[in-house]
DNA sequence: TATTGTTATACTCTATAACTATA
DNA sequence: TATAGTTATAGAGTATAACAATA
């Protein structure tokens, strides 16, 4: 039996178990509670993205980086705009098209919720060397890029 | 402005995006289709739990394994064992538990399951060197523990 | 005719609460 | 009184289908 396999069955456990224990341990509840706000948490990942963009976004392109379909979005913008934490504006290029655009607000929520995340993180990492952290950012990447890849060429 | 911050601002969008393309891509969907059994994915999870270990379980185990919470495990068991894809034996130790022991049908269920993911995932990094192989898998195993050390400080 | 977004609905996964049986 | 499991119910997250408006 090669190495190969074997790996691949430890892999994978991993990997599950990466995110049963995220979810289990409710860090990112955790992370919508610390801003003091009654959203769901797609909602705030809405707003980080918006965040890090630093930037307008459509609805459509939301969903591309959150890897879902646009009715969720619409959803999640929809009670973001109803507690005044992104504004609705016509995308001056193409009247079908929606801009989503951070307030102040919303801004604040969002450095909010990414710095509670962020330092959680950063103390779980705390005795990670910059060579171990940039190496598994690296093949991480790597990693969702080749399996993205393969997952297109099913279609 | 230091390099961990940065890092680790693009990790975690990575982490999201791996289980968001894995989701869209449908590749567990794929697999459970690919046995043949009209099951839920949990429930073929459940079968590869029971096949790695190779040894009946307590349905308290396969919770913990899962990170889930039991009535999880009992409604999936139910469904195995209707279809004769496992077994439930008293525990000879404890007559309060229960042991879940895969039956030669389940066995091979959550072979042709396993098998089609290893299969997939193989051709997805085959241009992988065996280092970046053993790398990630080191890495993920740290980051999983160290993540799990946290969290159950929350507690 | 194709694309952007919305509305309405349904499905998957998992949790919580209340309960039974055994320890 | 505590633990293992089950039953019943609820919630979060996301998808699909049908539609409207604009391109």
């Amino acid at each position: 039996m090669s190495a190969v396999p074997s790996l691949l069955r430890d892999l994978l456990p991993r990997l599950n178990e990466l995110s049963g224990s995220l979810r289990r341990g409710k860090l990112f509840e955790r992370a919508v509670e610390a801003t003091g706000l009654p959203l769901e948490r797609p909602a705030m990942t809405v707003l980080g993205i918006l965040h890090i963009e630093d930037a307008p976004l459509r609805v459509g392109e939301i969903a591309n980086r959150m890897n879902v379909v646009g009715p969720h979005v619409t959803r999640q913008v929809q009670g973001l705009e109803s507690r005044g934490l992104v504004r609705r504006v016509a995308d001056p290029d193409d009247q079908r098209a929606r801009l989503i655009e951070l307030t102040a607000e919303g801004k604040a929520a969002a450095e909010r919720y990414i710095g509670v995340i962020e330092d959680w993180f950063a103390g779980a990492m705390s005795d990670w060397t910059a060579e171990d952290r940039q190496l598994l950012d690296r093949l991480v990447t790597r990693l969702v890029e080749d399996l993205t890849a393969r997952l297109s060429d099913l279609d």
